[in-house]
DNA sequence: ACACACATGTAATTGGTTACATGATTTC
DNA sequence: GAAATCATGTAACCAATTACATGTGTGT
């Protein structure tokens, strides 16, 4: 009852599931490095998520464990994904996706920036960009291995899919940081990292927030 | 100590701190519906969150509860920002955003898409569009009312901050979903809500899923 | 000898949703 | 008088992070 109630909504148990469907024999650690360097850019997980989970995946018997091979050295536990797992896995695929509720700080930095001290919005979204053109080489750098070593597996074109449809979005939100910084140089006062040009009227030395 | 150490990280309360400061006199409910009004496509607040952090906020001395004005009716409960909240917020606003750990169940589920029935990943791509439409429509509603209403809030420009940033993410969204359509409907096997129309062997009568 | 990556796990805490419980006021 | 909306709150539960605790194997 226990046990198998409490795969109602338990997202961490699904990834864990199709990571073993497409690739058997992963410990704890493998998959938590697997789900880095794959879907990583639109999940997480922690090992205090992760190690609980499989231990109740394999209770309820839809993955099982197997102690390192041969020569078991460490102690390495490998998982693999049973029938009643893959099954489990294709029921939750079929079903609806939950919109996980939305939380973005930035934006909500962004949004009450009229409050903050001149200056700090524009750190924010030089901070953003930063990340984005970051993550966007490492994306690049991933398709160009993906491409190279798994474009035979039957799983890439997902992959794909949800690889560009990353690029998309980082390359719009790229587009709009520019014209935002645009817009905020204009609306807020000079500070060191965003010097105003137009001298004249002496609107340099203006503060918008007394306090 | 409970209570001071309490903000370190505790996110509702500075939507709450940020919300007041825009505009005060504003009960719990109030705040919640605010929320959904203004940054409700990226920031979510329950009741259960709502409530409980206002009283601590109280507590603080970063707002002040009055009951309703002159006739006091009903049993409302207006609160406002003070300065000590204030300068909290400024402070909060001025240190990094934290990323708050990435969960797409969507993607999610399009990456694991070789894992389910046919028909599946497509029927799941056109969810994701109807909730694009729909959320971009609301917007384009707010963006006109807003303009007309706010446009001189002096907060209207970082509010049109966020709503282009939401704008852009859509419709570049909107723009990848066509093409995801294009090449799942070339992978994936003939379904009834993806109907292929090269006929010949008479690929109209399959199905893909029994159950 | 030391550092680093491999490897597994638990406990404390928190952040948050959901469901429940209650009642007033307005509108039809 | 019924239904919808306004309005406030609590309790149960859960998902998840973080920090802690421990130990092995490999490379330098």
């Amino acid at each position: 009852m226990y046990l198998v109630d409490s795969m109602q909504r338990n997202q961490t148990a699904y990834v864990i599931l199709g990571l073993l469907s497409i690739e058997s024999n992963q410990s704890g650690y493998d998959i938590r490095k697997t789900i880095q360097g794959s879907v990583g850019y639109f999940w997480g997980e922690s090992y205090g998520q992760i190690y609980p989970t499989l231990k109740r995946l394999a209770a309820e018997g839809l993955i099982v464990c197997r102690k390192s091979p041969a020569a078991a050295r460490r102690q390495r536990q490998q998982y693999s994904i049973t029938a009643a797992g893959h099954a489990r896995l294709k029921d939750w695929l079929a079903i609806p996706y939950r919109d996980d509720p939305p939380r973005n700080e930035f934006l909500l930095k962004l949004f009450f920036g009229r409050e903050a001290a001149p200056g700090i919005s524009i750190r924010h979204i030089r901070e953003f960009q930063d990340k984005l053109r970051r993550l966007l080489t490492t994306l690049q750098q991933m398709e160009t291995i993906g491409r190279a070593k798994h474009s035979n597996n039957p799983h890439f074109p997902y992959w794909l899919l949800t690889h560009t449809f990353g690029v998309a979005q980082i390359r719009s939100a790229l587009e709009w940081s520019e014209s935002a910084l645009a817009m905020l140089s204009a609306v807020e006062p000079a500070t060191a990292s965003n010097p105003q040009r137009r001298s004249v009227t002496g609107a340099r030395s203006r503060r918008t927030r007394a306090n």
